[in-house]
DNA sequence: TTACATCCTGTAGGGACTACAGGATCAAGG
DNA sequence: CCTTGATCCTGTAGTCCCTACAGGATGTAA
């Protein structure tokens, strides 16, 4: 039953502590106990739930799936099944973000492999960057990397 | 030589229209010449030069990166060596941001895993939340999804 | 009591846009 | 020439998730 200064719970967490003020606008936190000067008293339900933020958070989740997540465990009625089923949406983000950043990086590292380092101002980087993406994403996928058209308007 | 209104721009590029003149408020597009009504009037230049700024930012590099890669173009005297330098710079920034994605997804993949889709409230993913990041993050590795402290504080 | 650290509040900034309000201009059709 | 409807103009505010600051009030140790 220790109780913390935002300070403390700032390094017991990790957590900015002005993020905590910050959650508690926001709503994920709730309103603490203040001293008689004002200054709010956490205890380890706060500690608990602040962690919880963080950590999930840190996994990727936004504040409004924390906040989401929070309602559940709040009202205790979640079933195992409703948060596997948050949890494997995320996943899914997450997966196609990294196959978002995974088709960036190959069509970097081949730009960057035609160099031939020299000192011509004739850079094949640049010349692909004035180039339409449909030549260096591969077909059939169109996905947030290309352009709308590919070429030819107005 | 066709000149295209801002709407056209957009289309043609696939740029949001408003992003257009966020651009030009940044100054990575120039203040084009205007209607005698006050309407802008773009040319392929500009064309060339937007369709450069959204191909570069499709494939990740940030304003500011931008910006660098446009004065290089626009002073003429860059080498190769240098672009290949930023590109490869920027790969690297890419290859650990997709490094950290994975371990997330692993991490809430394990998670959901265990998971016996039951309706009772008891639900290891929120479990998991609740405990320090150390116990789901490999050892040796302390990455930005794992805990300042990881327990024991105040 | 006097430092000094920490806390309080409100507000502004940042990155990279996106969206709106309230009005002006443009191109086409009648 | 006039109207209609689409597009354009400007400035400003909102998004997301914090982070930082100013100017002042508490808290605590010596």
């Amino acid at each position: 039953m220790a109780t913390l200064t935002r300070g403390g719970l700032s390094k017991c967490t990790g957590c900015n502590i002005e993020t905590i003020r910050y959650y508690e606008k926001i709503g994920l936190m709730p309103d603490p106990p203040r001293s008689s000067g004002g200054h709010r008293l956490y205890d380890d339900n706060h500690l608990r739930r602040l962690s919880f933020i963080r950590r999930a958070r840190e996994l990727g989740f936004g504040v409004e799936d924390v906040r989401g997540l929070l309602a559940l465990v709040d009202g205790g009625g979640y079933s195992c099944a409703e948060i596997q089923t948050l949890t494997l949406d995320h996943v899914g983000h997450i997966r196609s973000k990294i196959a978002d950043l995974r088709r960036i990086e190959r069509v970097l590292t081949g730009m960057a492999a035609q160099c031939d380092q020299g000192e011509i101002p004739d850079c094949p980087v640049i010349a692909a960057l004035f180039e339409p993406a449909s030549a260096y994403v591969e077909r059939g996928r169109a996905s947030k990397i290309s352009f709308a058209a590919g070429g030819r308007c107005g």
